[in-house]
RNA sequence: GCCGGAAUGGCGGAAUCGGUAGACGCAGCGGACUCAAAAUCCGCCGCUGGCAACAGUGUGUGGGUUCGAGUCCCACUUCCGGCACCA
């Protein structure tokens, strides 16, 4: 064993060793309890950054840990290889997108190779490789013919410029990020799944999800967004009747117009000999899409002309169109209640529509109509006023008995409603998965027939535009109609990338199959026994996947409701950022590795200075590390510089899983001295020679301490790994106990102690930083590999304690300690704790009421 | 606006079921070793008072429950995350 802790030799040592054992290689094996463990996989976006190794370190820590105790354990790695940023990168530097991002794909293998990630490597996914994408071309197909994909036209962001569709993020103030070009709200034929079929099903099954964070499934329950109202309907004179949703019938006696969305049929019709009217709905088209601007947009409207009848009173009551009803939400058309709706209020305030009271406050015992309706609407539920027949009712019997007299009348009925749309997967670019349908003249969209899968996308291409190469690509786009064979065209637009990630988790599960998506083996893997991935995806990918697994258990293809049964979103790795701004305030950022800190005499942080000049240099905060901020520590340096198990050790230590990671250099320093302390303390133990086994009956009174905290110990990580998942309190304890076991003498009783704790030590450190720990293991005289060695157990008898310490509290403040034998009585413990001399100081001049011994823990005598 | 979560030393954080607040690490201060530096080792380290023993005080703010509250309840402040004209 050498002297000096030298990461580079031992870790590449280590992952030779565990390549040629194959101890990553997983086997389906029915006799072992199996355990899949899985990180989300990365875009290839050139090398990894401090968010990868913060996420894939929490994975193979898991997967380690479960393996050494005994689990059947499969944890592999992939590649979400399609997305944008390759049709980026060939533009950019006239590179094709598929050699872009394979070579990123070798790099970055070589990366997570060196940072000694136990990855199933025979089992690695790249999704954009035709043996993966063409089964998810095959379930799309599945999918038409059961009616669960369908094509529509829908509203998207439409760059005339570029000829392309944009994502919400790409549209800047109005105008498309490249061309500058103001963009339009066009309609296109698009590719819509039916997520909203699922979306009961996709709500309840939250509940089975325990081992998830509250956190995500509250956000996936919003972002589903389940209500429940009423449907009715508004005769119109002379035309269809019209369908309004509500979740406030209560409030249908005061309804004093209605308003429909500008796309709406009803308006579109008026709009015909109507030019004011075609205008407005016009400059809505052209108004943005993204959602948040939309709230705070001036709600804006156009009378239609015409009357609709209501359905209960049978008044007239005026159509209007409105800016703020949303076509694709409940019918596209609401009931206005301005009393008691403050949008419908606004809306009425400005254009001079009545506003007529039904509901008044509970607190005024029905009587009361108190309420100031010239500040806003009264939008409590209360009891209900002027409401004719209903007047008296409570808002939640008001709407039971108007939906009953409206369904009575056929006029309407009970509906739940979902926030949740339709997914909308087609996306006109190049680097996707083709889509597999053939448009035919006469026989319409039909999917490709399963024996011409997969449909591959052409790599040879030249990206001279934003717009996909594909959709200029004859050869590619004329085929002939599987069905009348006649000439047909190909779709060219691409599926969207969540496509790919929604189900590689279940293909992991069976490499290798080209003559199926899944098979028999999916049955023995799945579900993932533990999910990480960053909270940004606690509702798109988490939520698509989900739906994926419904899909695929209903074409008998996965067991089960759920894909995941253990979820840990981990935080964001931030760092310190600086500046330095110019006259014109532009801000220079600087990397915080060319920053100096200064601090006052109590170590308080005063100033910083950039280390290039000595000049002082702004503090601007702690930010997610990025490129504009230039905050970003690049793992490779800091894996060049100490290792990756100092890094990795660093990332398990600073902060608990989910939360933030603040990055720090003097944190890193000392994730690297306490390695090299841990190599010294073998290296020293080991150079006295083999030490002796434990002889129980030889300890002394400290020796016993030391095994009992070494036993504690075991018990504590076993427990913070494996249930609490805070690894960073594991660490802490591993370190308490080396400060421990540092005080032991030489003698050999305690050499047999130290034995049994370095070597306890080393197995329990050895998910986390598991290069030292094969050293060690080695060095501490045990062959084979400690990556498959057993986890340490717990020897009760080193737990007993024959004393125990007490805490002495008068009137609940602590005042004193005492030491009593482990089974003392209530009475004894009472006397030791009135022995105390300053116990008794406290008492002076009272006397104990009531006396309260916490066993193990405390006595609190209270005394008047 | 709605839905989540958080607030503890100079800093990251610990206290798991209501029971000794500040584990562990970082930074800082003092010392040892060294010609010197690095590395390493030892000691101190919430605030106030005290030479000290010790006392007072202290977990965002204000109240409450309890023998006892960082932890539970009520009201509020600030920060972070998500959703946002969803009828």
């Amino acid at each position: 064993m050498h002297e000096q802790y030298s990461p580079r030799d031992i870790e590449q040592d280590a992952q030779q060793r565990w390549e040629a054992a194959g101890i990553f290689t997983a086997k389906e094996d029915l006799a072992k309890e199996k355990f899949y463990c899985l990180s989300m996989f990365p875009y290839p976006s050139g090398k990894l950054h401090m968010g990868h190794v913060r996420n894939y370190t929490i994975g193979d820590v898991i997967a380690r840990f479960q393996r050494m105790h005994g689990r059947n354990v499969l944890q592999p790695m992939g590649w979400d290889a399609f997305g944008l940023p390759a049709e980026n990168a060939a533009l950019a530097n006239n590179v094709a997108p598929a050699a872009w991002t394979l070579s990123n794909i070798d790099y970055m293998r070589g990366q997570l190779k060196a940072l000694g990630f136990g990855y199933d490597w025979s089992r690695e996914v790249t999704t954009c490789l035709p043996d993966y994408y063409r089964w998810e071309q095959w379930l799309f197909t599945r999918l038409m013919k059961k009616g669960l994909a369908y094509k529509k036209t829908a509203v998207v962001n439409w760059d005339p410029v570029d000829q392309t569709v944009l994502a919400n993020e790409q549209v800047i103030d109005g105008r498309g990020w490249r061309s500058g070009a103001l963009v339009e709200r066009r309609e296109i034929p698009q590719w819509f799944i039916r997520i909203t079929d699922y979306a009961e099903q996709l709500l309840n099954d939250l509940d089975k999800l325990e081992g998830w964070p509250e956190q995500v499934k509250a956000m996936q329950a919003n972002w589903i967004g389940r209500s429940v109202g009423v449907e009715l309907q508004f005769a119109i004179e002379g035309g269809d009747p019209l369908n309004v949703y509500t979740t406030r019938a209560d409030t249908l006696m005061g309804v004093s117009y209605v308003a429909v969305a500008a796309e709406h049929p009803l308006a579109r019709q008026a709009a015909a000999n109507n030019p004011e009217l075609a205008a407005f709905i016009e400059a809505c088209r052209h108004t943005k899409v993204a959602e948040a601007d939309m709230a705070t947009l001036e709600k804006k409207g156009l009378p239609l002309g015409i009357d609709a009848i209501h359905p209960i009173t049978g008044e007239k009551v005026p159509v209007w169109t409105a800016n703020f009803v949303l076509m694709d939400y409940g019918t596209g058309a609401v009931m206005a209640v301005p009393a008691h709706d403050q949008r419908d209020w606004e809306f009425a305030q400005k254009y001079g529509l009545p506003v007529k009271q039904v509901i008044a406050p509970i607190s005024s015992n029905g009587a009361g109509e108190s309420f100031d309706f010239t500040q806003g609407a009264l939008t409590d539920k209360g009891v209900l006023v002027n409401s004719g027949p209903f007047s008296g009712l409570s808002s939640q019997d008001a709407i039971d008995a108007i939906a009953a007299h409206l369904e009575e009348h056929g006029k309407g009925h009970k509906k739940v409603n979902y926030r949740l749309r339709d997914w909308g997967v087609s996306r006109q670019r190049y680097w996707g998965c083709p889509i597999p349908v053939i448009n035919c003249k006469r026989c319409g969209a039909v999917p490709v027939p399963e024996d011409q899968l997969p449909v591959v996308l052409p790599l040879d291409v030249e990206m001279n535009g934003p717009q996909s190469p594909i959709k200029s690509m004859p050869e590619f786009i004329h085929t002939t109609c599987p069905v009348c064979g006649g000439p047909a065209e190909r779709e060219t637009d691409t599926f969207d990338t969540f496509f790919e990630s929604s189900w590689y988790y279940a293909r992991y599960t069976s490499p290798g199959n080209d003559a199926a998506m899944l098979d028999e083996r999916a049955k023995y893997w799945l579900p993932v026994d533990q999910y990480i991935g960053g909270v940004e995806h606690a509702v798109l990918h988490l939520l698509y996947a989900r739906f994926f697994h419904k899909l695929l258990r209903d074409e008998g293809l996965v067991e089960g409701d759920e894909p995941f049964a253990r979820l840990l979103t981990q935080g964001m790795v931030v760092a310190d950022t600086y500046y330095r701004e110019d006259i014109s305030g532009k801000k220079t950022w600087y990397n915080p590795a060319e920053v100096e800190v200064e601090r006052d005499e109590r170590g308080r942080i005063t100033g910083a200075r950039l280390i290039a000049d000595g000049q002082p240099v702004c503090v601007g905060g702690t930010e997610k590390m990025s490129k504009s901020k230039n905050n970003g520590v690049d793992p490779q340096a800091m894996i060049d510089r100490y290792g990756a198990d100092t890094v990795r050790l660093f990332m398990m230590f600073a902060a608990p899983p989910e939360q933030m990671l603040e990055w720090s250099d003097a944190g890193i320093e000392g994730a690297n001295r306490f390695l090299r302390r841990l190599w010294r303390m073998v290296h020293e133990h080991v150079a006295q020679g083999a030490a002796p086994a434990v002889d129980k009956a030889l300890l002394a009174d400290a020796q016993k301490a030391a095994r009992r905290k070494l036993h504690e110990t075991i018990q504590k990580i076993t427990d913070d790994i494996g249930r609490r998942q805070t690894f960073n309190t594991a660490i802490a304890a591993v370190m308490e106990l080396l400060n421990e076991i540092g005080k032991l003498d030489d003698t050999e009783p305690s050499r047999a102690v130290r034995q049994e704790a370095l070597e306890a030590t080393v197995l329990m450190l050895s998910p986390i930083v598991p290069h030292i720990c094969e050293a060690l293991w080695n060095a501490l005289g045990h062959e084979g590999l400690v990556a498959t060695a057993a986890w340490p157990k717990v020897d009760q008898d080193a737990l007993v304690r024959d004393a125990i310490t007490l805490a002495v509290q008068v009137n609940g403040k602590l005042r004193g300690q005492i030491e009593v034998p482990v089974d003392a009585s209530r009475e004894a413990i009472e006397q030791a704790a009135l022995a105390d001399a300053n116990v008794r100081h406290f008492l002076e001049g009272k006397s104990v009421k009531k006396v309260i011994v916490v066993p193990g823990r405390l006595i609190n005598l209270v005394a008047v």
